[in-house]
DNA sequence: AAGGACAACTCGTTTAAACAAGTTTGATAA
DNA sequence: TTATCAAACTTGTTTAAACGAGTTGTCCTT
């Protein structure tokens, strides 16, 4: 429930650019004129712009106006980097149905080795989870998750195998917030090989990172290694002035 | 030289935190603080907070402050992403000797294979160029361009062999705005293993993506194919309030 | 016809103020 | 001692206004 005015207006312009009002080099109707279309100061328009900026949708030109850069996707792109978005959300987002197989649940104590990978502290209580995620019938992607025990408390398979984020946030009422990730191409291990359905590929797409909740806490560190073919990650980047 | 009052405050913060004065976890000076430190508004402090946030430094949290979420770099990653940077920007930043070799520098028209490829209108006038980037003697990165002849004019095999950017932003005067780019794990090609220095892989990481100027033309698609164990990319990410 | 000045637009930055809402702390009351 | 509550912080959102600076088109002059 938005009880922001900004987010409305954003989600209202980038609805009409993803149904093509406002088609790729068009420029959008000026700041000014949307004060007046949604009753708000320019500060809240521009607010709502900046977020469409920072996702690649427009770019502002000084004394120009706001064009639109934005082309609809190739499709076939599961994940979108950029955001933080779980598998489950993802593949509910692109209509696919997919599944979840739980393949280790236990408990562990983080030693040096778990410190230097995950960055959590020696001797924390942690879930450690191995998860292969299916789309369709085929084995895509193979999660490894530690989980901090004192932030999330009640983890279970049976969580796993669903959803785990949306139990952190409904039922635990936890605010999952920034995350910092690392994307790598990798060789397939032994392992990956075991669990994946890589056909011909012999390496994967690992995307590496830790979650933080809204009390500054890192909860999670997670790598999922991807199939390459089912995978594209899309970013976008406006440059810094110097 | 930055005629905006936030850019070095954004800067002094950050210079902050990478040198340690704030570490790990240690809640920044308020912003009323800062207002009083910089001799600003809060909406100015804001503005360099809301930079460091976007970059992943930094964790404001409502009602307790803003907590510094930064580790420093494993080093190593030669690229980060969510910033668009040339090949000789990062060589620079990392001071690592780098070298640029041109393989193929020729004049083309787009054709439809060329279109669907890059977004290129048919019949457009194009560069197209092929360098193979090295770190050290080692052939790492191998680059396919494609640049817009009209919006890059007298482009030349020195000038690619040095750095386009410099030139077009340098020489031109041309401003380098967005790019939307597409992370991949593809197969070697044959040319890729002629080219670079794959060592006992036979796959690499793929960037692809088009940029803009500031007049909203997108003048450039280039491809960048990564020797898989030179590269990582870095990315952050905030997680979108629904 | 060509050129220059200018007005009227655009977006970019900063100030100032007010209120909302979450957190912490400490004083007070049970 | 413990529980409650309010004050004093924190960040989050929005308004309002002013000025700066880049772009475009018009009109007037040459």
């Amino acid at each position: 429930m938005p009880q922001s005015k900004y987010e409305p207006i954003y989600r209202s312009i980038k609805e009409d650019i993803e149904s093509g009002i406002y088609k790729y080099g068009d420029f959008l109707p000026s700041e000014n004129e949307y004060t007046i279309r949604f009753a708000c100061t320019r500060n809240t328009v521009r607010r709502a712009l900046s977020l469409l900026t920072a996702e690649g949708y427009l770019l502002p030109q000084h004394g120009r106006g706001v064009q639109v850069i934005y082309r609809p996707d190739d499709g076939r792109s599961l994940f979108t980097i950029g955001g933080i978005e779980s598998f489950a959300e993802a593949a509910e987002r692109s209509g696919r149905k997919t599944t979840t197989k739980v393949v280790i649940f236990k408990q562990i104590k983080a030693d040096k080795k778990v410190n230097l990978k995950t960055g959590f502290d020696i001797g924390e209580d942690l879930y450690y989870i191995e998860r292969v995620r299916y789309v369709g019938k085929r084995a895509v992607i193979f999660d490894t998750n530690y989980f901090l025990m004192s932030e999330t408390p009640g983890l279970q398979p049976s969580i796993a195998a669903a959803s785990i984020y949306r139990y952190l946030e409904d039922t635990l009422g936890m605010t999952i917030t920034t995350s910092r990730r690392r994307v790598t191409a990798q060789q397939a291990s032994e392992r990956d090989k075991e669990l994946l359905d890589l056909n011909h590929f012999d390496f994967v797409l690992s995307v590496a990172g830790q979650v933080f909740n809204s009390r500054g806490v890192m909860f999670e560190y997670t790598e999922s290694r991807h199939v390459p073919d089912q995978v594209c990650f899309i970013e976008s980047a406006v440059r810094q002035k110097v």
